[in-house]
RNA sequence: GCCCCCAUCGUCUAGUGGCCUAGGACACCACCCUUUCAAGGUGGCGGCACGGGUUCGAAUCCCGUUGGGGGUGCCA
C-alpha cells in the first residue's frame, strides 16, 4: 500500500453519475497520481441504494469512462459507509462517555415548536440534563465555546463562530449514525489526507473539524471546490439540467473531450493551449490554482470540444468509436441494411462534420436507406426550382454514360450540365443532392455517389425525376 | 432570519501592484476559401459590478455597498 496522501472521493449512489461529481472526482485522482498517492473510492450508501447494486456499479463504470480505472493501483475500494457503521457507533460511545456528546429527548416537533417561540435553531436544551441513551433519544455534539478556523487549499482560512453552529445530531433516536459522523469516522478510518469535495460542503467542514479533533485526531487538509452551476446560476440539479455523466455518454461525446472540458472549468492548463490530453493535466493539476467562483457548463463549449477530439481522431478509430452508434437499435435504416464497408469509405469526410457521435447517423442514413424521404418543404426549394428537372434529366443521362464512376468523373459531368444551363456547380448539386439523399445538406455529394453506387443513384434519380 | 462563499467580455478563463491600450477559448457577426453543410483562414463585437480608501501607480491590497450562490434535517 502507498505511503503517500490518501485522497477519497465519495460520491451518494442516486442512479446516474453527476457530471460535478465527476469533476471532483477527476481532481482527486489527478492529484493521487501525480503526488504519487491513493484514490479512494467510498459509496455513501442508502438503504435504498443498497438495494440497487446497479448504482454504485453505474458509478464505476462511469468513473472508468473518464480514466478512473478501479484496477488502476492508484485506486482502492470501492468501500462503504455502512461498512462503518459498527466504528461509526463506537466513536459516538466514546464522544458520550467523554462528555463531548449528550442525548436529547426532544422531537423535531418539540425543537420545531422552541424555535418558534425564540430559540435560534436547537438551543442545547438538554446538555446539562445528564440523559442516558434511550430508544427515541438523540446524541448530539457538545459544540465547545470559541471558533473553528478551516484551513482551506482553495479558499484560504475560513473562520466559524462555535456560536453559529448548533449542537447537531450524532446518532439518531434508533441509534444509527448521521452522515456527518459517518464520514468523519470513515475517513479516520481510512486514513484519509486529504477532504476535496464540492463547495456546498464548506459550511459543515468546522462541524467535521470538531469532530476529528474530539476524536483525536488531526483534521484532514480541507478542499472546497467551486460548484458547477446552469444558466441560472443555480447548482446544477438532475431535475432541471442534463448533468448525468451517462447521456453524455449516449449522445456521442468522448470521455477524453468531457474529461479536458470538465477540467477548464475552474481551473486553466497552463501555457495557452486549452485543449491539452490528460497526462499534460494530472501533471499540472494543483488545488491552489483552482478557482473560487461557480462555473457554467456550457454544453455548447463541451460540444466544441468535443467536435476537436472527434477530428483528432484516427479515421479507423472514428470509425470504431461510431460503431454503437451505427448499430444502435435507433438507427432510422434497417439493421440489415447496413454495410461497414460504405461507411468506411465516408467516414473521414464525416469525420469533420459531427460535434458528437450520434449526428452521425443522421449524416450517413441515405446510405443504408431503402428510399430517402422528402419533404413537401425541401421538394419545392429544390427539385421544384426553375431548370432542377432539367439538370435532373440531364445529369441522370449522363450518369448512365459515364464510363468510369467515381468522385472526380462525377464532379465533372455535373459541371458540365450546370454550364449549359449557366448553373455553378452549387446550385447545380442542389437537386442531385436531394433527390439522392433526401436532404439538402450533407456530406459532400460526389464521394456519396460514388460509395453508393451506379445503380442506386440512377434509380433514385429516375424516381424522383418521374414523381 | 442566521452563517459561509463568490464577483474580469454573453460563457469558460489568463492576470498575484507597473509588462494591461486587460490576453485566449466558446458563442455571435462579417469576409475569404468552397460542391451543400462543415472544417480552415482573416477580421469584428464584447469585460475588470459600484463607492471609498492604501499607493508615485490598483483588475490585482483593505473597507463598505450591491448583486449572485451555498448551507442551515433524527437527508447524504
Amino acid at each position: 500500500m502507498s505511503s503517500g496522501p490518501r485522497f477519497r472521493f465519495a460520491p451518494s449512489p442516486t442512479g446516474f453519475f453527476h457530471v460535478g461529481g465527476a469533476r471532483t472526482a477527476l481532481y482527486n485522482w489527478a492529484l493521487a497520481r501525480r503526488l504519487q498517492g491513493t484514490f479512494v473510492l467510498r459509496i455513501e450508501d442508502t438503504d435504498e441504494a443498497r438495494n440497487r447494486p446497479e448504482w454504485t456499479q453505474g458509478i464505476i463504470d462511469a468513473l472508468a469512462w473518464i480514466g478512473i480505472h478501479s484496477d488502476d493501483p492508484t485506486f482502492e475500494g470501492p468501500y462503504f459507509q455502512s461498512d462503518y457503521a459498527e466504528a461509526q457507533v463506537a466513536a459516538a460511545r466514546r464522544l458520550f462517555d467523554g462528555g463531548t456528546a449528550y442525548y436529547c429527548d426532544l422531537t423535531s416537533e418539540q425543537i420545531h415548536e422552541r424555535v418558534k417561540a425564540g430559540a435560534g435553531g436547537y438551543d442545547g436544551y438538554s446538555r446539562d440534563r445528564g440523559l442516558g441513551p434511550a430508544p427515541g433519544r438523540v446524541l448530539r455534539f457538545r459544540v465547545p465555546q470559541g471558533a473553528t478556523t478551516v484551513h482551506d487549499l482553495v479558499r484560504g482560512d475560513v473562520v466559524f463562530d462555535h456560536a453559529t453552529i448548533e449542537d447537531f445530531v450524532l446518532l439518531r433516536g434508533d441509534g444509527t449514525p448521521m452522515f456527518l459522523l459517518a464520514n468523519v469516522v470513515d475517513d479516520i478510518e481510512m486514513r484519509i489526507s486529504h477532504v476535496v469535495r464540492a463547495e456546498e460542503h464548506l459550511p459543515n467542514t468546522p462541524k467535521q473539524q470538531l469532530l476529528w479533533q474530539a476524536l483525536g485526531s488531526h483534521p484532514p487538509v480541507w478542499a472546497h471546490v467551486p460548484l458547477l452551476v446552469n444558466e441560472q446560476r443555480k447548482k446544477l440539479s438532475k431535475r432541471r439540467d442534463k448533468v448525468a455523466v451517462e447521456q453524455y455518454r449516449a449522445e456521442g461525446y468522448l470521455a477524453a473531450a468531457m474529461v479536458n472540458y470538465l477540467m477548464t472549468l475552474g481551473w486553466s492548463p497552463p501555457g495557452d493551449q486549452e485543449i491539452v490530453p490528460w497526462a499534460a493535466i494530472e501533471q499540472a493539476f494543483q488545488l491552489e490554482d483552482v478557482n473560487h467562483s461557480p462555473a457554467f457548463f456550457d454544453v455548447r463549449k463541451l460540444a466544441a470540444f468535443n467536435g476537436e477530439y472527434i477530428r483528432r481522431l484516427p479515421v479507423d478509430e472514428f470509425i470504431a468509436a461510431c460503431r454503437p452508434f451505427l448499430e444502435s437499435p435507433d438507427v432510422p435504416w434497417p439493421a440489415e441494411r447496413f454495410d461497414a464497408a460504405k461507411f468506411a469509405a465516408m467516414a473521414s469526410v464525416v469525420q469533420l462534420r459531427a460535434s458528437t457521435l450520434d449526428e452521425v447517423p443522421g449524416v450517413v442514413d441515405f446510405l443504408f436507406l431503402a428510399d430517402p424521404v422528402l419533404d413537401e418543404e425541401v421538394w419545392a426549394k429544390t427539385i421544384a426550382a426553375p431548370g432542377a428537372r432539367d439538370v435532373l434529366a440531364e445529369a441522370t443521362e449522363a450518369y448512365q454514360q459515364l464510363p468510369e464512376w467515381h468522385a472526380a468523373a462525377l464532379k465533372a459531368t455535373l459541371e458540365a450540365v450546370g454550364e449549359r444551363h449557366a448553373l455553378k456547380l452549387g446550385k447545380a448539386q442542389a437537386p442531385i443532392r436531394v433527390a439522392v439523399t433526401g436532404r439538402t445538406v450533407g456530406p459532400p455529394l460526389f464521394e456519396a455517389l460514388e460509395v453508393l453506387g451506379r445503380g442506386e443513384v440512377i434509380r433514385r434519380l429516375i424516381l424522383v425525376a418521374t414523381a
